[in-house]
DNA sequence: CCAAAAGTGTTCTCCATACACCCATGC
DNA sequence: GCATGGGTGTATGGAGAACACTTTTGG
């Protein structure tokens, strides 16, 4: 019989790659660990899943416990399992990277992290484990991600100006984009749709908010409509 | 301590989408289970990790075990990790898709593989598991990549023609594409290369075979090239 | 000579890109 | 009135899409 109970087996855990845009940058929420391996070093929130939890669960439990963040978008990402990522023993992990406004949420360490922040994306601590690696990872699938699926609105707050939007392109991407051109495009595509409202207190004219229209998005994509960007 | 050997763990399986390019028809390789559960009915190779592999190998070595194919081209699918997706107990599978030229394999079943055949990927028996949801996931993603990713050459032998290819594409997008327009794009692009060899054994005119050049693959993404079809 | 697939160019439309100035607001 | 970002239109070039006939070979 091939059941596994005569051998030994891995360990399973789930480890979250927590993007956030702060005004100017991408930041990234890390946890500084209470326990050992790796006490006193920043890592990935995350931590075992239980045998009557699904992985999504055990994703959104630890992010909970270990920073108080909830209700957030969450994706898997990638699993992990070269032999020697943990010192302890044999763990396989299943990554997965959620996308947060950070405005919206406030973090607040607890359970095995001594305390939790956001880091700049091209400028974190050298983390514990392979979590360096995860975050690599991560990082390119955002990239490739976000120019084919309307998952960047997530770092957004509801209401947003176009400039927030266009600024969030370049930040991912990495590269400038033309005023002109992005709103164009981005208008044209029908789910970006006005608002009637404005910015307010900005030290300048203040710019029309617009959102993000989930429902028209289906509609379109439903009926062959693709997003690039 | 977050140790976990305190707590009961959840099995970890590996399972392999393997697809194959019949003249015609995409193809997808299943054995028949010879153990409890579900013996007797068709499944996907896999089974569980060991704790001293990475799960890559685990994969490639449930696929040798089971079906005798080796050296394949292989890519990490996702990992299924509902609650209740095993009868035994909670098990948890990190999912691989591999893509096969089906001429130059020949499958045999052993170890708890009772069988082990290609089945066109539209008419596939009911499976084991959750196997069929992979399955879908593995079409999906087949059907994502082989647009941004050159790996459709992997269905093919290392000499083909560019009607082969073509055909290849139609069969993967479902949908017809004009041979003009196919060709001059897929040249243009420069990493397919004419070769001085023509098809044999037609009965028409034969057709000048290509291959796929990687090396010039990767010098043309190094500068920034992107694959698009 | 017939069947079957190989191979080949041109036109048109549309979309991506490049580019610069005036406007509204707060201080 | 000045500093700051908001907001707008047009011209050009290049790529994708549509489209049909001739060539080669084997039977």
């Amino acid at each position: 019989m091939a059941y596994s109970y005569e051998y030994p087996r891995p360990a399973l855990t789930v480890d979250c790659v927590v993007f956030g845009l702060d005004d100017e940058d991408l930041k990234l929420l890390l946890i500084q660990r209470d326990l050992e391996p790796f006490a006193g070093q920043w890592a990935l929130p995350g931590g075992f899943v239980h045998v009557d939890e699904t992985l999504e669960d055990a994703a959104e439990r630890e992010l909970v416990e270990e920073t108080g963040l909830s209700k957030v978008f969450f994706e898997q990402l990638f699993t992990f399992g070269t032999v020697d990522r943990d010192p302890r023993e044999r763990v396989v992990t299943v990554a997965y990277y959620a996308l947060v406004n950070i405005r919206d949420h406030r973090v607040q360490a607890a359970t095995d992290a001594r305390n939790a922040a956001w880091f700049p994306v091209l400028d974190t601590p050298s983390l514990a484990f392979d979590h360096d690696k995860i975050i690599q990872v991560a990082l390119e699938r955002l990239k490739g991600k976000v120019r084919y699926r309307p998952i960047g609105f997530e770092l957004l707050p509801k209401r947003f100006t176009l400039s927030q939007l266009q600024h969030l392109y370049e930040t991912i991407l990495e590269r400038p984009l033309d005023k002109r051109n992005f709103r164009r495009r981005v208008l044209a595509m029908g789910f970006v749709k006005e608002t009637d409202e404005i910015e307010q207190d900005v030290a300048h004219r203040a710019a029309r908010l617009y959102r993000f229209d989930e429902e028209e998005y289906r509609r379109l994509t439903a009926k062959g409509f693709l997003f690039e960007l």
